[in-house]
Order: structure tokens, then sequence, then C-alpha cells
DNA sequence: GTCTATAGCCAGATAGAC
DNA sequence: GTCTATCTGGCTATAGAC
């Protein structure tokens, strides 16, 4: 174990503290309505301190995605530690974790084509890095639920991953909440249950 | 015929192709992004002049809402005409011409969670009808196909519905269209199978 | 109703002292 | 690295002449 000085330890506690702060604002209120004095504000430094730490408001959403993504890595390799269960039952975990952080108000969201925003991203490192490894780990799951029959194989492996990272935003259940008819676990269940059985094969006919 | 003044058709005309304006813009750019300059610019007016016709960008926003909402109501209509179709034939009609409006770049996009815009779509009297006037035409068609088994009845048909309206702008669309590698017939084909065949009855087991 | 010109504001980013 | 104070640009919206 290196020794991680005092000071830089300081430093990172703090850094997530404005990056948790950034994930709630940009889950509840989104990119466009975040201001950089309201992040500053809440995480109880001046905005130009925060401009140390990060040089721009990209910035700042953009380590929010990283957190999220580390988030869902970090998930994924907890169940890699039950090999005995099914890819699609592996697949279905990681849906209901990602509505699970949805109905936490906990899932940044940012506007799907803001043209600056997404440039900033996929010049984004870091981001782009945890971006392909978890592509990667459930592209692996989605082919072997594939071979197995599971899901439909008829259907690009793409069209899979896409699907499922776009459930992680999915605003039925924020519309399904607003109503205040059902419960979270039966929501989650529902919309678990529809995604997958609609990637499912059809009747062989 | 009431004879329509002709000073009234030619405004008529022009406040057409303003809301044709926001519509693409919107659909291309999003709400944020797109100014009022831009508009103004494009329709071929001053912006000065453009806020005679429409009070506050909000307004434009809306009036392109209501023009989508109402060439949905337009195809629902058409689609009654031919009452010997299913009603989940019907459904899977509105889903594939919301696909299509999608892929022509057309199907404009608000923030979700925009409040400031939200409300002032909310207080508008005009989207709120035509919102209400689509969702009880699909509404019936949803019942009914639940009624007969083609629709899981143990969903709610609102659970449906929303589902519906979200894959209007579900972002997988654009992330297939993005990869070049499929023809859009096949790409829609893909969404309206995976759609219909979530909400369809599980096997009876 | 159309234009030019401008007001007013807000938010991202920075200067410079400490 | 932190702060206060400020700059800057771009945007919505309006004034006022024609």
């Amino acid at each position: 174990m290196a020794r991680v000085p005092y000071r830089e330890q300081m430093l990172q506690v703090r850094e997530n503290a404005i990056v948790e702060v950034v994930n709630r604002l940009l889950a509840t209120k989104g990119y466009d309505l975040m201001t950089v004095d309201e992040v500053a504000a809440e995480a109880g430094l001046a905005k130009a301190s925060l401009y140390k730490h990060f040089t721009s408001k990209d910035e700042l959403a953009g380590a929010a995605m990283v957190r999220v993504l580390e988030l869902a890595i970090a998930h994924v390799n907890e169940l890699l530690k039950a090999p005995d269960r099914t890819p699609v039952a592996q697949l279905q975990s990681v849906v209901r974790w990602t509505l699970q952080v949805q109905l936490a108000g906990e899932m940044p969201s940012l506007p799907a084509q803001n043209s600056k925003l997404s440039a900033s991203l996929r010049a984004n490192r870091k981001y782009m890095d945890r971006l392909f490894e978890l592509s990667d780990k459930l592209g692996a799951w989605i082919e072997q639920a594939q071979k197995d029959g599971q899901v439909d194989p008829a259907l690009p492996s793409e069209l899979v991953l896409y699907t499922l990272f776009a459930r992680a935003c999915d605003p039925v259940l924020g519309m399904l909440k607003a109503s205040g008819q059902y419960s979270d676990p039966q929501m989650i269940e529902w919309l678990v249950a529809t995604t997958f059985r609609g990637l499912a094969p059809g009747l062989p006919s």
C-alpha cells in the first residue's frame, strides 16, 4: 500500500463531495437547469474554487457520468462472483439496479442531443474507457444469452445493449411514479419483465 | 364554407411556416440549444416580428408540440376508418408512425425535467386538449387489446400508454441509426416487435 | 406587422488578493 | 486553494420608428 499524503486524501474527499452534488442535481434538474453557482453553494465552496478542481461545467457532468459508470461496473463485478446465474438473469439484475438508482433520484440525466456536451463527453477519456468497459461486460452476457436462446439471436447484440442503456433513463418509470399508485418494487418488476420479454425470441411459428 | 379573409390566410400560412421551423430545430438541437434568433432567421423575419405572433419561446415550443400531436391524431383518425384491424395492429401502426417521424428528424424533443417549460406546457390548454384526446383514443385500443389478450391484462393500461409515448422519443433508434448498419424499415420493425412482444402476455406457466 | 437597435438578465468563466 | 468581485457573451424580450 503506497502511502497517500493527507492533503491528497482531503482533496479526494472534497472532489467526491462535489461530484455527488453534481450527480444529484443532474438527476433532479438535468444539465441545463443545473448552474455552477448552485453546485458551488451546495458543495459549500466558492465558484472560483470549484473551477480549480474542474475546469468547466462539461467536466463536472463528465465526472458525474464517470461516477455512475463506475458504480455500475462495480455492481457487474459483484454479479460476476455468482457465475451460476444465467446471463439473462445477470442482465436483469443490472437493469433492476439502474431502475433502483433512477427511483432513488440518483441517475444523472444529460440532454441526449446537446452536441457541445456530447462532444465533450466523447473527448473525455475516462468516461469513454468506463463506457467501453461496461459495454464489453454486458456484451459478453448478451451474446451468451443469445446463444442460449434466452435473448433473440436475430437481434443485433448492439440493439440489445442500447435497449438496456436506454431503460436506465426511461421516462416511463418517472411517469408511473408520478401517478403514485404503485409500489417501487412493483414498477421495477413490470419494467424488467416487459423489457426482457420484448428481447426474448418470439414463439417458433 | 365560411369565407376566410385573405389576410388571415396569409397569417396562418406564415405561422405554419414558423412552427415547422421550430419543429425541425427542436428535433435536431432540442429546446435549450434552439434560439429565438435562429427561428426568426430561418423563418425569414425579424425577431421582434416573431414575438408579435408568439409571445414567448415556451409558446413556440408549445405550438410545435400541438402540431405533432395533431398529426398523430390525424393518423389515428385515418386508422379508425379501417375498423377490421385488431386494436393491437392499430397501436403498432401508431408506434411505427412515430418512429418514422423520428427517423425523418421531425420529432421535437423537449427536456423532460425542465420544470419551467413543463409548467408552461401544462398551462397550455390547446396542448393539454390534444394530449388528452390522443391518450383517450389510444387508451380505448389498449383496453380492448387487453381484453383480447393481445396485451397483458395484468399491466396497468397507463403503463402501456406511457410505454408507447416513450417509444416515440426512444434514443435507441438514434443510436442504431448512428451505427449506420441497418435500413430504416429494419430498425423500425425491430423496435415495434420488441415493444409489443414486451407488452404481450407471458406464456401461461 | 415589419424592421433596427437595445435593454436587461443570467450564467459560465476569470482576476487578483490572501 | 480559497475567497470576493468582476468580466463576458449570448440569450430572451422589448422600444420605438415606419
